[in-house]
DNA sequence: AGCACGCCGACT
DNA sequence: GTCGGCGTGCTC
C-alpha cells in the first residue's frame, strides 16, 4: 500500500501538520511529492486541497486512511527544492506551511472552493426544499446571501432533506485559441491556388495568405479575421476543401509594454571588471558566497550584472534577478531583455494572473533562463541557477508585511546554498544589516566608488525652510527652487520633484476649532481624493463626502491641510504656468500600464518637470534632466521609527543620482526643515560610509539592528481592554524565556493604534543570542491557538521593516 | 475552516 | 419535550 502525507488547504494552527492519505491503485504511479491533490477532509464532505509531500509504504495513523480523490496536477508543481524550502519558511516566519506552499506559486493556483445545495432524492418536492432550490437542480451558496436563506438551509441539512456539495475548482488555466495550420507544402498550395474557382476571392486571399507566411504556422483564427479580413467562412471551407486544418493552440498571455531592441556587452570600466571577475569566478567554482557591491549612484552595477548572468549562462546555468518593483520600468526590462531575448521571463505586478501563470509555466518547462522580478520572483521554478542577483538591496519592500512575512535576501541565501551559486546584493545605500556583515566578513564586499564615464556628482544644495524668506513665500517651493526649475524649464532641460510620500496626505482641518476628520474605524485622518470628490481612508477604504462647515464647531473654516502631489502640482503650474508638469502617484498609476505610460512620456520630452512620490526616485535614467528638488526631505525623519535615517538617507541620496546622469551638469536642491541633520548632509555628498558609521554609532547607543536582533510580537482584538491583557499576558511569557541580556519594549499601542477596528499593541524584543525565543513564539502560537478563534490576532514579525 | 457533538435556556 | 444558540474538539 502507499500511502502520501498531504498538507491541506486549511490555515490553522490544528492543521498544520501532514494528513495521511491512501493512495489509490489507479494513481499509484501518478502521485509524486509536489503534486496538488483533491482530497476529503473532515467529518463531511468537505473536499479541499492540498500538497504531497511525501511518499511513504506505511501508515502510522490508528484509524482507517481516506484515498485521494483526484489529482490536480499531472506533473509536480513543486520541485523537491521547494518542498524543503516551505519547511524552512514556514518555521523562520511562523507561517502555516500551506501559506507559505501557496506562496510559492501563481496565485490562479490557489483553489476556489464552491458549495452547491441539492435535494437529497425522497425530499425532490418537499415544499421548503422547492423554495430554496426554485427550478434547478443545485443551487450555488454565496457570501451575498441573506440571513434566513442561510438559516433555512442549515435547517434543512439538519433534517437531512437538503446536502452540500463541494468543489474544488483550479484556476489555472492555458489560453487556447482555434488556429489554422496546413498539412500541405508551397508547391501543394499553389497547386489548390490554380484550381480555385475563379469567383472564389476569399479563397484565393486565404489561400495567398499561407502561401505568404508558411513559415509561421499556426496562424490564429483572430488574426485573419480581424487583421486579415478573411471570414470564418472562407476558412471553414478552405478546411473542409482539405487546404487547412483547424487546431487548437495554447497561447502565451501577451505580458505589456515590452519592446526589446538587442543590445549589446558595454566595455567595462576597471572597477567593472574587478567585480565581474569576482563573480565569475564564484560561479565557476559553484561557490555559495555573498557578495555585497556597494556602487555609487551611476557607477555601472546593472551592466556588471547583466555580464555575470551571460557567465552564468555559458555554464548552462540560469540566473534570478530581484528589482524593486518600482524599479521594474520598462528601460530596466528592455535592457534585460535587450541582451538575452527570449530567454527572459520577468514578473511584474502589472501582469494578469494569466500572464503570471504563463511566464511561470516558461520558467518551470525549462524554456526561460533568466528571471528578473520583484519580491516573489525568488521562488521562481528555475533550475540549476548559477547566480541570484539581488538589486537596491536595502529596499523594504523585500520583505512582505503579511504572511509568510519572510525577507527575499534569506529566501535568496538559502536557495543559493542549494544550487552553490553566488548571491549579488547592490546598492548605492546598502542596508546597515549588510553592509554591517560585510564588515565582520560574513559577505564579501565590493566596491565601486566611480562613476561611468567620470560623470561628475552634481551640485548639492540644502536649502533651510526655517529661513525667513522661504517661511513667508506663501507655497512649498522655495524662491531658489522656484528659481532654478524657471530656469531649467527655460534652457529646455527637465526636472524632477520629488514629495517625500509620508506626511503627503491632504487631510482636512478645521482652523477653527483643530477638528480633524477622521476615519470612524481607524485612528487616522482621512485624505481628500480629487478624482473621487471624496475623502477616504487609506487603512479601511472607508469614505464620505467632503464637509463644507466643520462637524464640530460649525465653522466655515474648515480646509485641507498638509501637502499633496495635487496641491503642489498646483502650486508649481501657478509659479511657472509655461512648464508642463507630470504628475505621478498612487492615483494617476492605478490603471494598468499607466505608470510605464507617464515615463515614457517623461522620457520623450512630452513635459518639463516629474512631479511625484517615492516611485519616480528610483532607477529612472533621463539624460536632460539637469534638476531635482526634494520639496519635504524630512517628514520621514519625523516617523517613530528607528530606520528613519536610514531611509532618508537612502531616498535622499537615490534621487540626486537622477541628477546629471549625461553630459550635462546636475544640480539638486533640498529642502528641509532639519539641515543639520546628518541624513540629509550625508545624503548631499552621496557620503554612504560616513552615514554608515554615524548611524552604527547610533545603533549601537539605542541597542538596534545590526546590533540587536528584533521581534516584533503584536496583538490584535477589537475590546481595548482585552487586547491590552493579553499583551501583557504575552510579555511575561517572553521575559520568563529570556535571558536578562534581552530588552523587551512594550506593550505599546501601534501609531495607528485602531485599524479596521481593531486595536493593536506590540511588544518589541531586542536581542543578541537567544536560542530558546524562535520556539518559545512557537509555543505561544500553539497555546494561543484557541484564542484567535476569540476574535484575537497574534502576529509574529521576525526582523520587521517598519515598527508603526 | 467547517462540522458534529453536547450542553443549555426558551418556546411552538 | 425539541428547536436553535454557542463552546469545544477533531479532521488522515
Amino acid at each position: 500500500m502507499s500511502v502520501a502525507e498531504v498538507v491541506v488547504d486549511v490555515p490553522t494552527m490544528q492543521t498544520n501538520r501532514p494528513f495521511e492519505y491512501e493512495i489509490p491503485e489507479q494513481l499509484a504511479d501518478v502521485v509524486v511529492p509536489g503534486m496538488r491533490v483533491e482530497v476529503s477532509f473532515g467529518r463531511g464532505k468537505r473536499k479541499i486541497q492540498g500538497f504531497v509531500m511525501k511518499i511513504k509504504d506505511t501508515s502510522n495513523f490508528s484509524g482507517k486512511l481516506k484515498p485521494i480523490d483526484r489529482v490536480i496536477d499531472l506533473r509536480p508543481v513543486l520541485t523537491p527544492e521547494m518542498l524543503d524550502l516551505s519547511y524552512w519558511l514556514a518555521d523562520q516566519t511562523y507561517s502555516f506551511q500551506i501559506s507559505c506552499l501557496q506562496t510559492m506559486l501563481p496565485s490562479v493556483m490557489r483553489a476556489k472552493y464552491k458549495q452547491f445545495v441539492e435535494a437529497v432524492p425522497e425530499f425532490v418536492d418537499d415544499a421548503e426544499v422547492k423554495s430554496l432550490l426554485g427550478d434547478g437542480e443545485s443551487l450555488e451558496i454565496t457570501s451575498q446571501m441573506t440571513d434566513e436563506t442561510i438559516q433555512l438551509i442549515n435547517r434543512l441539512r439538519r433534517q437531512n432533506k437538503i446536502e452540500i456539495n463541494y468543489v474544488v475548482e483550479n484556476q489555472a488555466r492555458q489560453l487556447k485559441r482555434q488556429a489554422v495550420t496546413t498539412n500541405l507544402n508551397p508547391i501543394q498550395l499553389r497547386e489548390k491556388r490554380n484550381s480555385l474557382r475563379s469567383n472564389a476571392k476569399a479563397q484565393l486571399k486565404l489561400v495567398n495568405y499561407l502561401i505568404d507566411n508558411v513559415d509561421h504556422l499556426p496562424i490564429e483564427m483572430s488574426e485573419l479575421e480581424n487583421d486579415q479580413d478573411i471570414g470564418r467562412s472562407a476558412i471553414k471551407t478552405a478546411e473542409k476543401n482539405g487546404i487547412l486544418e483547424i487546431i487548437e493552440v495554447t497561447k502565451r498571455r501577451k505580458p505589456v509594454g515590452i519592446t526589446p531592441e538587442k543590445t549589446t556587452k558595454l566595455a567595462l570600466t576597471d572597477e567593472q571588471q574587478q567585480a565581474v571577475d569576482q563573480i565569475v569566478t564564484a560561479i565557476d567554482q559553484s561557490n555559495p558566497e555573498t557578495f555585497l557591491i556597494e556602487g555609487v549612484t551611476g557607477s555601472g552595477k546593472t551592466e556588471v550584472y547583466l555580464q555575470s548572468i551571460e557567465q552564468a549562462l555559458n555554464q548552462g546555468r540560469s540566473a534570478l534577478m530581484l528589482v524593486p518593483e518600482i524599479s521594474l520600468t520598462p528601460q530596466m526590462v528592455n535592457r534585460v531583455t535587450g541582451r538575452f531575448g527570449n530567454k527572459v521571463a520577468v514578473l511584474h505586478s502589472g501582469l494578469s494572473s494569466g500572464e503570471r501563470y504563463d511566464e511561470w509555466t516558461r520558467i518551470e518547462n525549462g524554456s526561460v533562463k533568466v528571471v528578473v522580478g520583484a519580491r516573489s520572483a525568488v521562488f521562481a521554478p528555475l533550475k540549476n541557477i548559477g547566480l541570484i542577483i539581488i538589486d537596491e538591496e536595502h529596499e523594504a519592500s523585500y520583505k512582505q508585511d503579511d504572511n509568510p512575512r519572510y525577507h527575499a535576501r534569506d529566501v535568496a541565501l538559502w536557495r543559493a546554498k542549494q544550487h552553490k551559486c553566488p548571491v549579488v546584493l547592490g546598492s548605492a545605500t546598502p542596508s546597515l544589516e549588510s553592509r554591517a556583515r560585510a564588515q565582520k566578513g560574513v559577505y564579501h564586499l565590493i566596491y565601486m566608488k566611480k562613476r561611468v564615464n567620470d560623470h561628475p556628482l552634481p551640485h548639492v544644495q540644502i536649502i533651510d525652510m526655517r529661513d525667513a524668506e522661504n517661511s513667508a513665500a506663501k507655497g512649498d517651493i522655495s524662491p531658489l527652487l522656484q528659481d532654478n526649475l524657471y530656469r531649467a524649464v527655460k534652457r529646455g532641460e527637465q526636472a524632477i520633484v520629488l514629495l517625500n510620500r509620508r506626511g503627503y496626505s491632504s487631510f482636512m482641518m478645521c482652523r477653527e476649532c483643530g477638528f480633524t476628520l477622521k476615519c470612524p474605524n481607524c485612528d487616522v485622518s482621512l485624505t481628500y481624493h480629487k478624482d473621487l470628490s471624496k475623502m477616504k481612508c487609506h487603512y479601511c477604504g472607508h469614505e464620505e463626502p467632503v464637509p463644507t462647515v466643520c462637524p464640530n464647531c460649525k465653522s466655515k473654516k474648515i480646509g485641507f491641510y498638509g501637502t499633496g502631489t495635487q496641491n503642489i502640482e498646483r502650486q508649481l503650474n501657478e509659479l511657472l504656468p509655461q512648464a508642463r508638469v507630470l504628475r505621478m502617484d498612487v492615483d494617476t498609476t492605478r490603471r494598468k500600464g499607466a505608470h510605464a505610460k507617464i515615463i515614457k512620456a517623461f522620457g520623450d520630452h512630452k513635459a518639463d518637470i516629474l512631479l511625484g512620490t517615492q516611485m519616480i526616485a528610483k532607477g529612472l535614467d533621463f539624460p536632460d534632466v539637469t534638476l531635482v528638488g526634494v520639496i519635504n526631505a524630512d517628514t520621514t525623519l519625523s516617523i517613530s521609527d528607528y530606520r528613519a535615517s536610514e531611509r532618508t538617507f537612502q531616498l535622499l541620496t537615490q534621487v540626486s543620482g537622477r541628477a546629471g546622469r549625461a553630459d550635462k551638469e546636475g544640480h539638486v536642491i533640498i529642502q528641509t526643515f532639519n539641515p543639520d541633520h546628518y541624513a540629509i548632509k550625508d545624503a548631499a555628498v552621496q557620503d554612504y560610509e560616513t552615514f554608515y558609521k554615524q548611524e552604527m554609532y547610533l545603533r549601537h547607543q539605542s541597542n538596534y539592528t545590526p546590533y540587536y536582533f528584533t521581534t516584533l510580537v503584536s496583538v490584535a482584538h477589537k475590546d481595548e481592554g482585552q487586547a491590552l491583557k493579553q499583551s501583557y499576558w504575552l510579555k511575561r511569557q517572553l521575559q520568563a524565556a529570556l535571558s536578562d541580556h534581552s530588552i523587551l519594549l512594550g506593550p505599546s499601542p501601534t501609531m495607528i493604534s485602531r485599524k479596521q477596528n481593531k486595536y493593536y499593541y506590540q511588544i518589541i524584543v531586542k536581542y543578541k543570542n537567544e536560542p530558546q525565543l524562535h520556539q518559545k513564539l512557537l509555543d505561544i502560537l500553539n497555546d494561543t491557538q484557541a484564542d484567535t478563534k476569540k476574535g484575537f490576532t497574534i502576529a509574529i514579525d521576525n526582523e520587521p521593516q517598519h515598527i508603526d
